[in-house]
DNA sequence: TTAATAACCTACTAACCCGATAGGGTAATG
DNA sequence: CATTACCCTATCGGGTTAGTAGGTTATTAA
């Protein structure tokens, strides 16, 4: 399951690179227009800056503003900045390694193998997309 | 990411689909092999019998035995009573799905078109591995 | 018939995480 | 210098997860 965190994240983001021109937005304004608490958004969109997908600009007239093209953005990258891991199991991620306690080997756990399908096909899927497929798709 | 549950779940399942013959497997048996807290893989153990995976038989010589034959037995089938739903979004589920609140409609929402993509290409390796190739891959 | 076995059932709990809120501080603009 | 809007920390209720505890019931073998 996708959490707020991470579905709001991306709504911001698609919500910024949809705007005309590369003029911030603030935090205010996309939280009213995708009814998210504007707190918990603020938050979100810090931990995009610190990542490097947004940057900001204080004072009136201020707001977050994209620093790279939305062509350039795949939604691997938000996710798992956002969310974190795409496998469903640790022990299949690429990013998130880690091993399973209960498990001898993973060779022989069942379900190693089939995980690793999953996380290919969705990481097929999250890869090809980028934000502005998302953008595109809004229009 | 995939619950304790659900992994402990498919790995017993697969155990007793790997036993050679129709003999009842004790959930003990089960625990010890996979190094699993018995009394958490019982409760999974019964709600897969009360979803009509498992048969079981009480006693001594008793345990748990498929009811189905491996190979008709499907993934999604297994990760949708003991995970829930498989999307990612309740709204993109087709066995469980709930409207956002957040969301006015979900033509304009840049979650949803995406997440259907996901959901399918998960979907598509859930639904074309069976318990038997789990088995199979084991040896 | 009785003892052992193993499934079945109910209740509880510690730990954790999520989504949100509170209450500010800091920097930039006009 | 006042307003704007980002920035930061702390906290918290509610829910879920993974497990533990302590039994009851049904079946089988001695």
């Amino acid at each position: 399951m996708l959490s707020k965190k991470t579905k709001y994240g991306i709504k911001a983001l698609a919500f910024i690179a949809k705007q005309p021109g590369k003029i911030p937005v603030q935090a205010s304004e996309i939280a009213r227009s995708e009814n998210i608490s504007q707190k918990f958004l603020e938050s979100i969109l810090l931990e995009l800056r610190k990542s490097g997908f947004l940057g900001s600009k204080k004072g009136k007239g201020g707001g977050y503003y994209l620093i790279k093209e939305p062509e350039e953005i795949r939604m691997t990258a938000i996710i798992r900045v956002l969310e974190g891991p795409i496998s469903m199991v640790p022990c299949v991620s690429l990013n998130y390694y880690e091993k399973c306690e209960d498990c001898e080997s993973e060779e022989t756990c069942s379900v190693h193998a089939l995980m690793i399908q999953v996380r290919d096909s969705t990481l097929k899927v999250l890869g090809d997309n980028t934000l502005a497929d998302l953008v595109i798709e809004e229009e």
